[in-house]
DNA sequence: TCACCGGCTGTTAGCGGTAACATAGCCCAT
DNA sequence: ATGGGCTATGTTACCGCTAACAGCCGGTGA
């Protein structure tokens, strides 16, 4: 009544006006375009030729409403300029590829607040499912969590309690790894150099199982240095220098990542330094950019792809039977590379 | 009258909940949530009171079809594992943050076809604009993008036609610079490096522009090679090996980004070859992780926060006045660094 | 006294699809 | 002929929310 009837030629298309052009009902439209129910050859090529020829786009909006059902999967990480994220989404993308599931980015920055108001954006729009890095969240974003009656699974850590599901390592028992291969090795002066942001768990974490084994040796850290922002291969630099000149007679830095790491072993290499006979060098995430780099860093990879596969699985419904709520904890390997005395 | 109200605890909360829960109608509930028209003070605080305890999260699926507003932007973006697309990403995340809007990934990995995909499925959720890399699409892709009836804004190039509006750099131009300012410091056996994936057309424009400035001064590539795939870093330095010993005589070697550019310095200086004496080096993007490196390479910014901020920006409208179809140019700025003789 | 206004709240009618059920042919066995 | 079982298609009633408009109320100026 309100708007003359195809008068605007720029209005966005309907099922309707597929269904016009066709000579079918929009049901009819609707089950060709979704091949769903049983079609005649002919009709479904009719729409279909209509459909194209109009530059018919399906509003998902409306059908997701009446459908009750969003094929979409929340994914919320605290970063993108880490290379780590986008290895896990690449798992979970490769993943959810054939179960027709897709998923939505949503980035924290490493903030809690920004962390809620993410989540809650996302729920909004009533995803099948929510994937969410690290088991810390504020009261109010776990709560919403635990209520969206969705399958929740929380990546990267295992230590701690999740909401629902959880993927993902223990962060302690890699920092406790570590320190045991370094001590093994015979290093006792060692340092650490990490992000001083307040919020990375799970580098803190790694840092906490780090010291505890060292404690174990009878050791305590001989320096420590931390930073923020800036470009994480120089800041490993002047991390590491500081270190060297303020402690000289430390053996060991621990990087909590491979890129401070990799600055620190550059920077190492090209004063002359003997890695590994005088200082040692380790860092995490096993990071490809270590394959260029002219020695390689000790790391431990943090199961990225996998986690990210694993994590998408269990949204995807592949472990029906199990009425969620598990907790899948996989084992990263120690890589020694070249920055640990054999 | 199919089913009992309120006799599942966990069904998902609606409106109605909330309104009954406070004793409004729906509508007033509607007004309070979204803080529109004129709600008295104590209404609107039994109704927020009523959703928080209660835990509702909106549907933004019902609204967004009921106002025929959704407040999304998709981005689309061959790639996240280039370090380039997440800081353009910031840009518009930035920018978008105070406008409502929200900004959607879309990952294409190069690939048109899945490109094609990525588009048609963002349309279906009828976003506010979109923003897309390149000006290099499908046929089907143009002309859903076109249809759409929302603004879009083709990013990163400006050396083609657009389908609305354009915001980048000219990437011909960048690669002629480059070469005008390596034949002006006096080197004379050129060659390249790059990526040989298909579809990066950007870096096919820069090798283009490149080779035109280089045929205006009577020179021609004295080699070439190509790589996909793997670790940039790893690969630059293979490159780099592979043309030093192939045509020893040159001396100079410009790559299509920064990270196989830094495995090329990397090589270099390993082996002892003066750069920039006896081989200079230039890559682009002018990405942060060069400031780590023993050496500055010569680059060339890509204006990436800037072309994600300007994007973001024609989206939002903020350029009322004009009707859409605008082209925004930027200009790289030339980096010397310490790999081009002075 | 009364029309009128502005602030607040409610009612109605969709938005564009889809689930569920109804219907219309048609073929075949009984 | 009759009923039953198909297949192919149409009809109806929502999904949860919001635009638009209607209604109510107390105050105000004529």
């Amino acid at each position: 009544m309100t708007k003359p009837p195809s008068i605007d030629p720029r209005r966005t298309l309907t099922l309707r006006d597929v269904s016009e052009a066709s000579g079918v009902s929009e049901m009819t439209v609707s089950r060709v375009l979704r091949n769903r129910g049983d079609v005649s050859i002919s009709t479904r090529e009719r729409v279909l030729e209509a459909a194209r020829t109009l530059g018919y786009v399906p509003n998902k909006i409306a059908g997701a409403l009446a459908s009750q059902r969003v094929n979409l999967v929340g994914v919320i990480i605290p970063s993108l300029s880490n290379m780590v994220f986008p290895e896990v989404l690449t798992g979970i993308s490769d993943t959810l590829e054939d179960t027709g599931l897709q998923p939505v980015v949503g980035v924290t920055n490493y903030s809690p607040e920004r962390e809620e108001t993410v989540i809650y954006e996302m729920l909004s729009w009533r995803p099948s499912g929510m994937i969410v890095a690290g088991l810390e969240h504020t009261d109010a974003a776990r709560a919403m969590l635990a209520q969206a009656g969705i399958p929740i699974v929380e990546i990267m850590d295992i230590d701690g309690t999740p909401v629902d599901s959880a993927v993902g390592i223990s962060h302690r028992r890699a920092g406790r790894q570590m320190a045991e291969a370094i001590i093994a090795a015979g290093y006792r002066r060692i340092a650490f150099c990490g992000t001083m942001m307040p919020y990375d768990h799970r580098a803190k974490k790694r840092l906490e199982g780090f010291e505890e084994a060292l404690a174990k040796a009878g050791l305590t850290l001989a320096d420590r240095e931390f930073y923020s922002g800036g470009s994480a291969l120089l800041k490993g630099r002047e991390m590491t220098d500081t270190v060297l000149k303020r402690t000289p007679d430390v053996d060991f830095i621990y990087y909590s990542n491979d890129m401070i790491g990799a600055g620190g072993l550059l920077s190492c290499l090209e004063k002359g330094i003997d890695v590994p006979g005088k200082v040692g060098l380790a860092g995490f995430n096993g990071v490809e950019l270590l394959d260029g780099l002219p020695r390689h860093l000790a790391t431990m990879d943090a199961c990225r792809l996998e986690i990210g596969r694993r994590a998408a699985e269990i949204i995807a419904g592949k472990h029906e039977g199990t009425i969620g709520g598990e907790v899948i904890e996989l084992f990263p390997t120690l890589q020694p590379g070249d920055t640990i005395r054999a």
